[in-house]
DNA sequence: CTGGCGCCTTGGATCGTTAAACTGGTTCGT
DNA sequence: ACGAACCAGTTTAACGATCCAAGGCGCCAG
C-alpha cells in the first residue's frame, strides 16, 4: 500500500484545522517526492539537489510539518528531554536557588534542542523515579542536583549506563569520572568576608549548617580562610547549625553575647534572616550596629529591609555550563573537562553597611 | 523473522547490566509466551488465566521490563506527558507562587501517571513554544497558567485542537469553554480584611496592581466589599502601582500621611515587603503599630521579621484540580465541571497583631 | 462425534520516522 | 578500459509496542 496516499493534514487544501498533524508522507505527496528524500531534507539537506530541497522545505512549511516526536524517538533512539528531579520540598529553606536554577536550564536547554522533564519521587529514596525513566527510555539524560548525600544516584546512573550531568561536586568519591559543573562556595564566602574585613570589620562571626554538610563546610573554609589570612582568629567566632530561621536567631544571640562579634557571615538567606531578627529583637540596625552577608541571593535578600547583601551563585552560567556538557556527552564524546568550578559573586546591599 | 530470538536485554542470563532495556521479545522468551500476550498481561491482564500472568509478570519483574515510551507513544498516540510553559522571570516579583505549583503539579502528575514537560518561549510573545509541541505531538496537554493577559493561548490552543487547561480565569472571555481552576483571590482579601477589621482596625488600606490587571482588581474587591459589609469608608484608602517593594513602599508612605490607616491590606508579599519598610523607615513595629497582610504567603512571608501574615492560596488543591480535569479531558470526556473556584486561607503571624 | 468455549499463538499490519542498501547513469582516475 | 565515486533519489527494513483477525488446542456439554 502506498502511503504517500494518505489523506491527513491537509491543511492547506480543505482549507480546514487538521484533526491530525501532517506527516512525511503528506509533504512527499505534496512536493512530488519520495518520503525519504523529506526526510534527507530535513536531516540532511545537502545529500539533496537544491532545487528539490527548495520544493520540499515549501511542501513542509505550506502545511506547518514537523517530525512526530514519538516515531522520530523510537527511531533515533534519543527523546531530547533530559529529566529533572524536583527533590520532596521541605518549605521554608532554601529551594530558592534550585527554582532559580530550573529557570535558567529550561531556557539553555530549549536553546540547545532539549526540552526538560520534570519527576519526583514517591518518598525519600533518592533513586525513585529515575528507574521507571530509565527503563521506559523516557529520557536522554538526568541532570542530578542533590549530591549533597554522597549520591548515590551517579554510582546507580553509572551502573544502568545512564548518561547524566551533575550540578554539584562527588564530594565524597574521588574515582568518580563523570562531568559535574558546581559554583565554587568556599570563594563566594570568602568573597563575602573580605568584603567585611575592607570595611573595617575584624570580628567576624560565621554562622554554617551542621558539620556532615560537604556544601556547609566548603562554605565555611572560605570564611575561616579569610579571615586567617589577616591573621585573626576564628575560635569562637563559629556556630553550625539547622538551615531554619529560628536555628539563625538562637546561634546569633549566642554569639552576640560570646564573641561579640561586628559581623555575620551565613551559609545561607536562611541563616542571615536570623541574624535580622536578633538584631530586630535588640534594637540593633542590620549595616549599621551589626553586618550581615547571607548566601543565594534568594528572593528574600532583595525585598527585606534594608536590604541582605548576599553571594549569588551564577545559576545562568551552570546551566549553560550543564547544557554543554550534556551535549558533549550526548554527541561525539570529545570530553571537554570532568568538573568544572564557577565563581559566584556577591550582590552587596545595605545589610553589609552600603 | 522471529524477533523472539532477539538478545537484547538478557540481564539475568548473562549476569551482566544490559545494553539496551528488554523489549516485550524478550520477555515473550522468558516467559515462554507470544509477544501478544505479554502485551496483553501489561494492557488487558483480565484475559490471562491467573497462572501465565503470574509467570508473565515474573519474567518483567526478573528482567526489569517497562514498555518503550517512544514505540508505545508512537503506537497509541498519546505522550503521557503535559507541557507547562515557565514564563520569562522578572526577577523580584512573585514568581513564588509558580514554583510552588510546579512542584504541586509535578507531585500530582505523577500519581496520575503525567511527567511535566518544561518550556519557555524564546521572548515575549506567549505562544512561542506551544506550537512545535502540538505540531509535533509532542505532550498530550497543555497547562495554562499565564491567563492574566487576555490569554490568547485558550482561543489558539482551542484552534489547534489541542488540550488544555488553565490555572487562571478566563477574564475577558464569557465564552470560554475550556476547564480552568482557580484561587478566588477575592475571597482572600476579604479574609484578610475581616481578620484585620476583627482585632479592632477600622482603617484598612489597600496597595494593588494597576487598574488594567484583573487579578489585582479581582483581589481589590474583597478587600472593599469587607469594608463596605461594615459600613466602612474605602475613598482615599487605596493606592494602585507596580509590583515592586519600592512602589510598596512610596504607597504606603503617601497613604499614612494622607489617610492615617492603621493597617494595610496588599495584592502581593512584595508590596508588603514594601509596607514593611515603610514602616522600618519611620520607626513604627508591624503588628504594634501598624498591621501588614500580604498575600501569596511567599517564603519571604515566612521568615521576615516579625513574620508577614499572608494570604495562602492553595497550590496543592489547584495542582489536584488541574490533573483532575486532566485527566477528563484525555479520557472518557465526562465534563465534570469547566470551571472549579478555590478558596484560599490566612496565615496569620505577628505583621497583623498576632 | 460435533460444537462451543476459554486461552493462547501466529502472522501481519500499523504508527511515523530514519538508516542502510540499492538504483542506473555519468564522470573521474589510472 | 575498468573500478570507484558521485548524483538524486528510491526501496526495504527496521525501531518496539499495540491491535486485529484467524486459527489451534484441550476440554466439556450435548
Amino acid at each position: 500500500m502506498d502511503r504517500t496516499t494518505g489523506t491527513s493534514g491537509l491543511a492547506g487544501i480543505s482549507g480546514h484545522v487538521p484533526l491530525s498533524p501532517p506527516t512525511l508522507a503528506d509533504v512527499a505527496e505534496r512536493a512530488g517526492v519520495s518520503r525519504q528524500t523529506v526526510s534527507n531534507a530535513v536531516n540532511n539537506p545537502d545529500l539533496l539537489r537544491a532545487e528539490t530541497l527548495v520544493r520540499v522545505q515549501q511542501a513542509i512549511e505550506e502545511l506547518g510539518y514537523l517530525p512526530n516526536r514519538a516515531a522520530r524517538n523510537l527511531r533515533t533512539r534519543a527523546s531530547h528531554l533530559v529529566g529533572l528531579r524536583l527533590s520532596p520540598v521541605q518549605e521554608g529553606t532554601a529551594n530558592a536557588a534550585m527554582d532559580r536554577f530550573v529557570h535558567s536550564l529550561v531556557w539553555t536547554s530549549r536553546e540547545a534542542g532539549y526540552h526538560v522533564l520534570l519527576f519526583s519521587g514517591e518518598g525519600a529514596d533518592p533513586l525513585e523515579g529515575y528507574d521507571d525513566l530509565v527503563r521506559s527510555t523516557a529520557v536522554d539524560a538526568f541532570i542530578v542536583t542533590d549530591t549533597y548525600l554522597g549520591n548515590p544516584q551517579a554510582t546507580w546512573l553509572r551502573q544502568r549506563r545512564a548518561p547524566f550531568v551533575a550540578f554539584g561536586r562527588p564530594w565524597d568519591d574521588p574515582e568518580a569520572r563523570h562531568p559535574w559543573v558546581d559554583v565554587d562556595g568556599a570563594a563566594g564566602t570568602e568573597l563575602a568576608t573580605r568584603h567585611l574585613l575592607e570595611r573595617g570589620h575584624t570580628r567576624v562571626a560565621w554562622i554554617g549548617w551542621r558539620k556532615e554538610s560537604r556544601i556547609g563546610e566548603d562554605r565555611r573554609s572560605g570564611w575561616s580562610r579569610a579571615l586567617k589570612e589577616r591573621g585573626l582568629s576564628t575560635t569562637g567566632m563559629a556556630s553550625r547549625v539547622e538551615d531554619t530561621v529560628w536555628s539563625g536567631r538562637d546561634a546569633s544571640s549566642h554569639l552576640l553575647d560570646e564573641a561579640r562579634p561586628t559581623a555575620f557571615v551565613c551559609a545561607s538567606d536562611t541563616l542571615a534572616m536570623g541574624v535580622l531578627r536578633t538584631l530586630a529583637e535588640r534594637g540593633l540596625h542590620p549595616g549599621k550596629d551589626i553586618a550581615v552577608v547571607g548566601f543565594d541571593d534568594s528572593q528574600v535578600a532583595q525585598v527585606v529591609y534594608p536590604g541582605l547583601t548576599s553571594v549569588r551563585q551564577p545559576l545562568e552560567e551552570v546551566a549553560v555550563a550543564v547544557v554543554r556538557a550534556l551535549e558533549d556527552l550526548l554527541g561525539v564524546p570529545t570530553k571537554v573537562a570532568d568538573g568544572l568550578l564557577l565563581t559566584p559573586h556577591l550582590t552587596i546591599r545595605a545589610s553589609s553597611g552600603a
